[in-house]
DNA sequence: ATGTCGGAATTATTCCGA
């Protein structure tokens, strides 16, 4: 059963790049984030042909993340409270296997001033709600655009963009509190030493100059994890595909038993 | 070469945000 996560960067600009994929790599569940479009506008036809069903929180322009799935979902939870919180949280539960959940953290650039708050008061709440509503005995699965990169390996340059945005001690600390919780970062996990990235700006050809971040993670229980048996990260998926344009992110995917 | 996109506002071009 494979499980993935990927910023689609606009999904009506993508379907048919999205479709691809799903024929291609044949995920049983995926949350996409930045799906741009509202509820209303949401292709459930298409993806349904190709035998998936969507629950999804859109928003108009920007952000808005769904979670599909070839099992039976049910929505258990929606949203994050809180003001100004822009994550954004489905659990769908699946009766034997895993609850999963989608959203888009944004990150804050840091100001100039030692005071100012730095970053991703959306993580925030996200570890609010696994502290408060779930246990880590629970087989759980968070996917996600983390907007950070939890470690220097996990940045093409960590010397130069040590402290700037993706890269400050706020984000890294926000993130771990949902490792300090329970969950593994499962890419991480199965391979500790290897550099792989899922994130290139649009912007000044980064994808060819190798300016390249792993930012896309998905994070898995103890329960869930002991039954991975693979992960990748889909650098392929970054590429033109039949002359259609690619999200700026690469899907993550992993496989379990 | 800032090697770019998507979407909205407004009607094929410009602006904005990332």
């Amino acid at each position: 059963m494979r499980i993935a996560t990927w910023n689609i960067t606009g999904l009506r600009a993508r379907l048919g790049f999205f479709q691809h994929w799903l024929r291609e790599r044949q995920p049983e569940v995926v949350g996409l984030q930045e799906l741009k479009l509202s509820d209303d506008h949401f292709p459930h036809q298409e993806i349904e042909e190709l035998g998936y069903r969507a629950v999804t929180y859109g928003q108009k322009s920007w952000n808005g993340v769904a979670i599909l799935s070839r099992m039976p979902l049910e929505i258990v939870h929606k949203g994050l409270p809180g003001p100004r919180i822009s994550a954004r949280a489905f659990s769908p539960r699946e009766p034997e296997t895993s609850a999963s959940a989608a959203f888009t953290a944004r990150t804050e650039k840091p100001s100039s001033t030692p005071t100012s708050r730095s970053s991703s008061r959306g993580l925030d709440a996200l570890a609010d709600h696994f502290e408060r509503c779930h246990t880590t005995s629970e087989p759980l699965v968070l996917g996600g655009d983390f907007n950070l990169c939890p470690a220097p390996l996990d940045s093409w340059n960590e010397t130069a963009l040590a402290g700037h945005i993706f890269h400050t001690d706020a984000e890294r600390t926000r993130f771990r509190r949902l490792l300090d919780w329970g969950f593994e970062d499962v890419y991480r996990k199965l391979f500790p030493e290897t550099q792989t990235f899922s994130w290139w700006d649009y912007r000044a050809g980064a994808f060819h100059k190798k300016q390249d971040l792993r930012i896309d993670f998905l994070l898995a229980t103890r329960s869930v994890m002991q039954r991975v048996r693979g992960a990748e990260i889909d650098r392929e998926y970054r590429k033109k595909k039949d002359g259609l344009i690619p999200s700026d992110h690469a899907p993550v995917f992993f496989d379990m038993e």
